[in-house]
RNA sequence: GUGGGCGUAGCUCAGGUGGUUAGAGCACUAGAUUGUGGAUCUAGAGGCCGCGGGUUCAAGUCCCGUCGCCCACCCCA
């Protein structure tokens, strides 16, 4: 079997797979609409420095996960590991600045170069939505709540828990990071040496740390809340207050740490248990230092991402596909009318299946296995009267109709 | 990048300690049934047993390598 392959970490998706990623997007998309994200489509591809100004040098996702190559013109060109910086990159080129607040609405595929193991491939699906050009706890709010409401119309925000954090401001944060800094230099020698090499680099990520040793270290470590300023302490605070208010239940999560240089404030993350190791199916938070590190004017932003895939595993079984009437002719007179028939009926908002050779039998083989809900028969006998034989392939119960009548007659069968 | 498991028909999988024409179920095609589907029966088609090398009189089976898939670490959506 060896020959063609797709790439790996890379997956077709046939129809019937593929119904599952539409209802996660056409849910998320109407309920965004509703709290007034509009859709908005970006380039997959943008210029390497895009992501790696901003993503931050030291990140996974810059260091080791980016699929970059150079284009027949020489340009460095990645193809887009998230959404974010092209949100950001776009509402710098575009002027977007003068009509804030933007909030909008995306999708489509992402690219990350990792292993792939259950819910994680090198070609997947996001929904996104960010909010920029507010600064207010207010904004933090409603991007999570959308979440919330997405999650719930997909009907796994139970199996779901929210778990938050912050990051503080820049102060806090630089407060923080000297505090623990100091803390884990003094562990220095019974760190693994994964953070022993973060320390210097981004010594936050080894909060997130795994392993048994460091973990124990972290227990002991400073705490972020003692380390917030004023300010962020009252961001939080509203942030959570807001949560409260709209019944939004969370957990708080000390070492949530995000691995995107850009976060501050508030960061969260929708996990869930039901899918292996990879359970983090909705996740995002504030970037305000993010598009004035490219170079644009000071702009606060939120947002989230979700995951397609992991959100349709989640969700289960697709709905089924609608039921066609499967329209059979019998012999050449009726199969040079059905043609215009069935063309007319689909015109008229009716799905309608017509095969392409076979006999009677063989024709009302392939409506039950489609899953017709009728049969239109036509033969010659129907031709002569003007007239279809329609039969209900689930009570088996058949009767003649007029031609003109049809339409009218089908109509029950959606 | 590191570990573990697995690669046999379109799909799911059988094929003790090597032994000659490689099997089943589902799906597919045809017929039983020339204007009536689902069920049943019959027949048929479909395999470089992932790939390359090695051991052997003999390899789907044992050994080495390689590629791929899955899961986990890591990281995240």
């Amino acid at each position: 079997m060896a020959g063609l392959q797709p790439v790996r970490g890379t997956h077709d998706l046939l129809p019937e797979e593929y119904r599952g990623h539409r209802r996660v997007v056409e849910t998320a998309r109407a309920v965004a609409a509703r709290a007034g994200y509009g859709e908005m489509s970006l380039p997959i591809f943008e210029f390497t420095e895009v992501f790696q100004r901003t993503l931050g040098e030291t990140s996974d996702v810059v260091t080791k996960e980016m699929y970059t190559f150079e284009d027949r013109g020489g340009e460095r060109i990645t193809l887009r590991p998230e959404a974010t910086a092209g949100v950001a990159r776009a509402l710098i080129s575009g002027g977007l600045t003068q009509d804030l607040p933007l909030k909008v609405f995306i999708t489509g595929p992402m690219f990350r170069y990792e292993r792939p193991q259950k819910g994680r491939l090198r070609q997947f699906h996001q929904i996104d939505i960010e909010l920029m050009g507010v600064a207010e706890p207010l904004g933090d709010i409603e991007v999570i709540a959308v979440g919330a409401q997405i999650l719930e119309a997909l009907g796994v925000l139970d199996r779901t828990t929210l778990e938050i954090n912050t990051l503080g401001d820049a102060e806090s944060r630089g407060a923080y990071r000297d505090a623990l800094v100091e803390y884990l230099s003094d562990h220095k020698s019974a760190l693994s040496e994964e953070s022993r090499d973060r320390l210097d680099r981004n010594p936050l990520r080894i909060l997130d740390s795994k392993n048994e040793g460091d973990r124990r270290i972290v227990e002991g470590a400073p705490q972020y809340g003692d380390h917030l300023n004023a300010e962020s302490r009252d961001f939080f605070g509203a942030v959570l207050g807001g949560l409260d208010a709209l019944g939004i239940a969370y957990v708080q999560n000390q070492r949530l740490v995000r691995g995107l240089d850009y976060y501050c404030h508030t960061a969260f993350e929708f996990t869930t248990t039901d899918l292996g190791a990879q359970g983090a199916v909705l996740a995002g938070g504030r970037y305000d230092g993010l598009v004035s590190t490219m170079g644009g004017p000071a702009t606060p932003g939120v947002g989230w991402a979700g995951g397609i895939e992991r959100l349709a595993m989640l969700t289960g079984a697709p709905e089924p596909a609608p039921r066609p009437i499967a329209m059979i002719p019998i012999g050449e007179a009726a199969i040079a009318a059905a043609l215009p028939l069935a063309h007319r009926l689909r015109g008229a908002g009716l799905a309608v299946d017509l095969g392409f050779r076979g006999n009677l039998q063989r024709r009302m083989k392939r409506a039950n296995k489609i899953g017709a809900r009728a049969a239109v028969l036509l033969g010659e006998d129907e031709l002569a009267a003007g007239a279809a034989t329609v039969r209900d392939l689930d009570s088996g119960e058949q009767e003649q109709v007029a031609l003109s009548a049809l339409q009218d007659y089908l109509t029950r069968f959606r």
